[in-house]
DNA sequence: TTAATATATCAAGATATCTTGATATATTAT
DNA sequence: ATAATATATCAAGATATCTTGATATATTAA
């Protein structure tokens, strides 16, 4: 029940649906992308990444100063569905923004 | 994106998820029923059935002074697909209880 | 080493949700 | 009509979640 409901806790938040479709979509991004993309500010960001991390829809992986969060793979038959029903919503997303110094 | 956080708020909750589990276990009940058995006030229940119907996972009949509720249907997938994790986690459920003075 | 950059985390106020007890409405029994 | 029963709804306190701004940590550049 406890993982249910953390996953389930992680979709219901309309800023969370969206960074979770714009990763789905677009692939690999770091935190300042997603900063730069959705313009808000990074705590906000970084906190709503962490709850989508433990509730094991993504995964991070940290190269040099830069942490990238993509779809956890391989993802169990729920979260997909999850992701399904998301990508159907047709949210409209904003354009993939560099926000880092590289 | 509203109706998808309706339904996910929905099933948000642990009182709820039982609840909801036990209907789809035991069929229709009225509200008292659901009250002897999960041995709570009956606004609480009544709340928490008013948030599932209006999810869309359930429906109420009512009959004479009794209002019955029951999994609605037909039900779209994406809810068939999460009742069906929330039968997946084997949650203890109390016993059907008659609460009602029939 | 010092500065700059990227990310994480914490504290506090704002907002939303849950529970309870009281009350309202509707149906049936007397 | 009056009383009893079943259900719905409201108000208020308790609890949880979200956002922001400040600060901490880690890596790279100068």
């Amino acid at each position: 029940m406890d993982i249910f409901l953390k996953t389930i806790s992680a979709i219901n938040d309309e800023t969370r649906v969206k960074i979770l479709r714009f990763i789905d979509t677009n692939g690999e991004v770091c935190v300042c992308d997603l900063e730069a993309s959705f313009d808000m500010i990074q705590s906000r960001i970084s906190r709503h990444l962490k709850i989508l991390k433990e509730a094991g829809f993504l995964r991070v992986d940290r190269r040099g100063r830069w942490a990238y969060y993509s779809i956890r793979s391989p993802l169990d038959v729920f979260r997909q569905q999850i992701l399904k029903e998301i990508a159907h919503l047709e949210i409209a997303l904003p354009s993939l923004k560099s926000g880092c110094n590289r």
